[in-house]
DNA sequence: AAAACGATTGAGCACTTGTTCATACAAGGG
DNA sequence: CCCTTGTATGAACAAGTGCTCAATCGTTTT
């Protein structure tokens, strides 16, 4: 059953097969590694808690989590770029909101899944 | 209603009470960070993915992923030390599974979310 | 016992990342 | 029109990350 393939051998090919089936495609996990990553901050990670209570504005997010509102319009940033929030101007002041559900959702199991342990 | 606090003007004081008063603490948000962050690489979403469908042993890993045992070895440390994999022994042969449904269910909820974009 | 093999680990290194700092931009207020 | 203010952005730098390579450990096989 031993057999060499890319310097490596293989130990249950079957299974390896089924694993490599149900795979989905590297873009696909490209894309769910990529959103994790985005949530992977605790700068962040504190922005969508607070975006998931009510709608803010930089210098509001920036007095909550006591940071400079550069950072934090730094990671907003990166944050839009993905659609996971959206803005409105409203004169100089631009204010924040969560802009996708699905990422509420992991945040919400996260947070279950923390609580639980 | 503009006030200083940390060299930062707060535009609406009461938003701000009431998403400081909605948030977890520090200690939860750190852990939701790290689990994120533990999922926001694509060798270990892959890792994952393929765990979810069945036990494998490191070398099959490392030929289903075609990257050098030692890799995916380093990788699934980083995984055990969060109790999301764990692993059986038989003989020299190390078998993985998850041991984690939350994060079972983070990985489905991203599929989907990236499936629907 | 010696050799082979699967797995683990530490060091090293290229690469990435999050913040700070300085600067620039846009919108009001005097 | 200036000056202030909220926001955005680029450069720079320290810290972190993921891989490779070499060495090691534990188990099995000969």
């Amino acid at each position: 059953m031993t057999q060499d393939r890319c310097q490596v051998r293989v130990i249950n090919e079957p299974r390896i097969a089924l694993a490599r089936q149900q795979m989905p495609d590297e873009r696909v996990l490209a894309e769910m590694a990529e959103t994790f990553k985005l949530l992977g901050d605790l700068t962040r990670v504190k922005i969508l808690q607070a975006l998931a209570t009510t709608e803010l504005c930089v210098c509001d997010l920036a007095a909550l989590l006591e940071m400079t509102s550069s950072a934090i319009s730094h990671q907003l940033r990166l944050l839009r770029a993905r659609g996971i929030v959206r803005f409105r101007k409203a004169g100089k002041i631009v204010y924040y909101s969560l802009d996708d559900s699905h990422v509420l959702t992991l945040v919400e199991v996260s947070l279950r899944h923390v609580a639980e342990c």
